[in-house]
DNA sequence: CATGCGCACGGAAGGAAAAC
DNA sequence: GTTTTCCTTCCGTGCGCATG
């Protein structure tokens, strides 16, 4: 195959829009001569005239304005290829993101996250996976199952680019007709109710069950689920205490659904909330721009609900 | 034998001037 | 206004030669 040079598409483009050979000199910073010569070039790649001179005017050949729609689109999918972010047009783009993360985040910031993007891009769609313990969150950005991570820390592929978004304590929740309000809270009382439990690993026991066995207590757990949300309804109808992430109770009308909010009487480790993507991503402006406007989501989170600690520097 | 350097050559492209 | 001719410049390539 012969080799084509494929600046005389571009050239080619200026001249069918401008319809001479001086102005299109003009626009693209050559002499008269030297944009002939690109024309004659265009003649020979083409085998066509591409333009015929009527009096003193140039005419387009049938075969150029057949040509017309094409070159332009040819043309400006290439320059787009050059751009930043500064000429990223989300008014006019139909992105589709794949966001790997727990229904923590899904439940408390997913809405909030689409309308903030449909804000900018309108063409904007959100999909959410989400993953379980035998999921490889490192692999499935490196493979583009997913754009994005967000969660929980986890051991991360060294290449893994990560950025906190928040951390969040976490508060015991019941309804508002259990037994636990009726009394000042103790270690010993907290012990004594129905509880479930979030793990998605094997072991439901942790750092809690631990901390009570050093004061020779046990909690009993009576129900142990893989997340958060799929137990407010259960939280409304039965007498159990849950520990959830303050990030959930403040987002979620609980007072207007029945449910109370109750300070443990025991420290509790914060969570920790965080973005992952693979490198390839890190320069992209699709990419930076779903990033930014996570992170601002969660600041402004934070600022609405100052029980939520500030995410680190950002390092970007 | 691989590598680095200098040189000459040829093609591509642009400018000036003149012709069309 | 457009094209052609002539000239110059730039750059990539190939070659010969020297060096390690």
């Amino acid at each position: 195959m012969h080799h084509r040079d494929l600046n005389l598409l571009v050239a080619l483009d200026v001249l069918l829009e401008e319809g001479s050979v001086a102005a299109a000199a003009r626009r693209m910073n050559l002499s008269p001569p030297a944009m002939s010569r690109t024309l004659s070039r265009i003649r020979v790649a083409f085998d066509d005239q591409i333009f015929v001179q009527a009096g003193r005017r140039m005419t387009p050949t049938p075969r150029a304005l057949e040509l017309q729609q094409q070159v332009h689109a040819v043309v400006a999918q290439a320059t787009g290829l050059f751009r930043n972010d500064a000429h990223l047009d989300l008014s006019r783009i139909r992105p589709v993101f794949t966001i790997q993360a727990d229904d923590l985040f899904l439940g408390t910031l997913g809405a909030a996250l689409l309308e903030r993007l449909r804000a900018e891009c309108p063409g904007v769609t959100l999909r959410f996976i989400s993953h379980d313990r035998h999921d490889d969150v490192s692999l499935s950005l490196r493979e583009r199952h997913a754009d994005l991570f967000i969660g929980a820390p986890l051991p991360f592929k060294p290449e893994i680019r990560t950025q906190s978004l928040f951390t969040t304590g976490f508060r015991g929740f019941a309804r508002k007709a259990h037994p636990i309000f009726r009394q000042p809270l103790t270690l010993e009382r907290f012990v004594q109710f129905d509880q479930i439990s979030i793990s998605r690993q094997d072991r439901y026991s942790g750092a809690i069950d631990e901390m009570l066995a050093a004061r020779g207590l046990t909690r009993r757990i009576v129900l142990i689920v893989p997340t958060f949300f799929t137990m407010i309804e259960t939280l409304r109808s039965y007498d159990l205490i849950m520990l959830m992430p303050d990030i959930v109770i403040e987002t979620l009308p609980h007072r207007e659904i029945g449910l109370r909010a109750f300070e443990l009487p025991f420290p509790s480790a914060p969570l920790t909330g965080l973005q992952a993507w693979h490198p390839r991503n890190d320069k992209d402006a699709l990419h930076r721009w779903l990033r930014r406007t996570v992170r601002e989501l969660c600041l402004q989170m934070k600022n609405k609900h100052p029980a939520l600690s500030a995410p680190d520097a950002l390092n970007e």
